[in-house]
DNA sequence: CTGGGGAAGGGGCCC
DNA sequence: TGGGCCCCTTCCCCA
């Protein structure tokens, strides 16, 4: 994310744009670069690449599996799942501009599974009824969706140690994986040139045995592998319609978890699924060879989920945790560990600190009210708000201000009333010096534009501006393109959620949840919370799974699992990117 | 746009 | 380990 954070204000933009708040911004200078970010651009896109593919709108291939059809676009489906990146790209240069349509069979993959993939894929949310969670677990190992499938793994309380799978085993299925990839790719290649296909034997029942009816020559293990390993089995062709190229997957153990397992730790002992390492600090189950494989490979990305190296750089704590995760399940031989502090949300990958906090911090996810106000009605989550809420009822305002009359609910409404008797403003806009008495409001001015024209002016400002020292460089050129870094700069540093951590703010920001799907969001995070409070979910009968949100950003950082989350730490973090921000300014300055 | 209140959610401490 | 309690930050809403 902080990549983002630093790349944007170099974006080029010639032309207005218009803002989400209808307003206008202009470029402020023809030589200055300005970055505006549209947050919301991800989601309309996927939005509307979602609505093209449910109308069949250029959609360029079609899934099947066991009869039903899915129409999807090849772009997306590279971009999503690591199978058919190394399918597609195969096809380098030619792609599949002159083959039409072309079908991908995946019989292996449950038709609801299947649709759960794809619905994932065009929304970023995974929606998927808790009986067939084992079908996407497989499909998306199979189709190389890692992220998906560690989720699903998580909410399964599956480990990759927790399988009895023999080396051989592993060795076998990843040279088979391996064939079945290199000799997909041939055929790939060659079913452009050829209207006639290969027939290919289409396996119904998948046992891992089926693996082997079309043994390809060997070719060398050149695949790294979190595709390899989600590639226990690949797909193979299939002369389908005339017009039309099947890919049928073939799967192994058809539904057995165990299968499901194997091929995860098989995968992680090849030498590949390193995102599971990095991007996902799993603490319930971490992979059980760590060090030797922290390198991605070039074109082993998921991270096209917001799991970027910042993120994995960012998650220091979490990877400590999965090394006492590691550690507590070596010594244990445990299989899963049902809490530890801190823990991991398996929703929403947010590290939760604190002893029995997870519990709570789940039914943010599952909505669950269980503490009832018996006055009005209220349900709150927790307990210790409806106490607070109780205050309303009973008129208690427990924190009076000792310099007039006014009481308050809570001890932070006090304090933020004291600041006022105090005068004091500890909060600074560091580019326009406006103060605030408090930094929740400093924040929202910085994202609004008021401080923009502000800043304009400061350039004249006086010594007593810390940053001004250098700053006030910048500012005796008020009249060039500093100005507009600066503005950029500024906006930049404090650009919505939704962009600097991948959507992942409150409620409202979460991107592509289908609307008025409540009840299938809460899902994913039932599941995760019947592995963790199963006795929570008594009155949760249906479970759906909620959207992985999958966010690149502040959660996948381990919502500052270094402890950032402390408001020094933050402030610090802040005064950094204004530093950053200014160091900006004054490189442009001197060129 | 700013000030202020309130809600939501997370973390620390303690039992 | 879970829960209670408290404090904190962030966000939303309203005037």
């Amino acid at each position: 994310m902080d990549a983002m954070r630093h790349m944007l204000p170099r974006l080029q933009l010639t032309v207005p744009m218009p803002m989400k708040t209808g307003k206008v911004a202009m470029s402020p200078g023809e030589d200055g670069l300005i970055g505006i970010p549209f947050p919301e651009h991800s989601n309309e896109l996927l939005s509307h690449l979602n609505d093209q593919r449910r109308t069949g709108l250029l959609c360029d291939l079609t899934l099947t599996s066991r009869g039903t059809h899915y129409p999807t676009h090849r772009s997306v489906m590279a971009a999503v799942s690591v199978y058919f990146r190394r399918l597609f790209g195969t096809e380098e240069g030619g792609g599949e501009g002159g083959g039409g349509f072309r079908v991908c069979q995946l019989d292996c993959v449950a038709p609801d599974a299947l649709d759960a993939l794809l619905e994932f894929a065009y929304t970023a949310t995974l929606t998927i009824p808790s009986s067939g969670m084992r079908d996407v677990l497989r499909g998306a190992q199979l189709l190389g969706i890692q992220c998906v499938a560690d989720a699903c793994r998580d909410i399964l309380g599956e480990t990759a140690e927790a399988e009895g799978e023999t080396a051989e085993e592993q060795r076998a299925q990843h040279i088979v994986t391996e064939r079945m990839m290199e000799r997909e790719r041939g055929v790939e290649k060659g079913s452009r040139r050829k209207t006639d296909r290969k027939k290919v034997k289409k396996v119904g029942s998948h046992h891992i045995s089926s693996l082997v009816l079309n043994p390809s020559p060997a070719s060398p293990a050149s695949y790294p592998s979190p595709a390899s390993d989600s590639f226990r089995s690949l797909p193979s062709t299939q002369p389908p319609s005339p017009e039309q190229e099947e890919l049928c997957l073939k799967s192994g153990q058809n539904g057995d978890p165990r299968a499901i397992r194997e091929s995860v730790r098989g995968a992680t002992l090849n030498g590949g699924h390193l995102h599971f390492l990095h991007q996902r600090p799993h603490i319930a189950h971490p992979p059980p060879v760590p060090s030797s494989n922290d390198k991605l490979s070039e074109d082993d990305e998921m991270e096209s989920f917001g799991d970027d190296g910042m993120l994995m750089e960012s998650t220091s704590i979490p990877t400590s945790v999965a090394e006492r995760g590691a550690a507590a399940s070596a010594a244990g031989g445990g299989r899963k560990r049902k809490s530890q502090t801190p823990q991991q949300c398996p929703v929403c990958q947010k590290i939760i600190h604190g002893a029995g906090k997870l519990p709570r911090h789940m039914r943010t996810h599952t909505g669950e009210k269980p503490f009832q106000c018996s006055a009005c009605g209220v349900r709150f989550t927790r307990n210790d708000k409806l106490k607070i809420h109780m205050r309303k009822h009973t008129g208690e305002r427990p924190y009076p201000c000792p310099h007039c009359p006014a009481r308050f609910l809570h001890s932070y409404d006090l304090k933020n009333h004291l600041s006022l008797h105090s005068g004091a403003r500890p909060f600074e806009c560091p580019l326009c010096h406006k103060a605030f008495a408090r930094e929740d409001h400093l924040q929202r001015h910085r994202k609004g534009h008021s401080c923009l024209e502000l800043r304009t002016r400061r350039p004249r400002r006086g010594p007593e501006l810390g940053d001004d020292g250098r700053g006030d460089g910048a500012g005796s050129k008020q009249s060039n393109p500093l100005e507009s870094l600066s503005l950029q700069a500024h906006s930049s540093a404090f650009l919505p959620r939704t962009v600097l951590d991948g959507g992942s703010g409150s409620g409202a920001g979460h991107p592509l949840i289908f609307p008025g799907d409540g009840e299938r969001e809460r899902s994913l995070a039932l599941q995760a919370l019947a592995q963790f409070a199963p006795s929570r979910l008594a009155s949760y009968p249906g479970l759906f799974l909620r959207g992985l949100e999958l966010r690149g950003g502040r959660e996948a950082e381990g919502e500052d699992p270094g402890g950032t989350h402390s408001p020094a730490a933050r402030r610090d973090r802040w005064a950094d990117e204004v530093e950053e921000e200014i160091g900006e300014e004054e490189a442009e300055e001197e060129e």
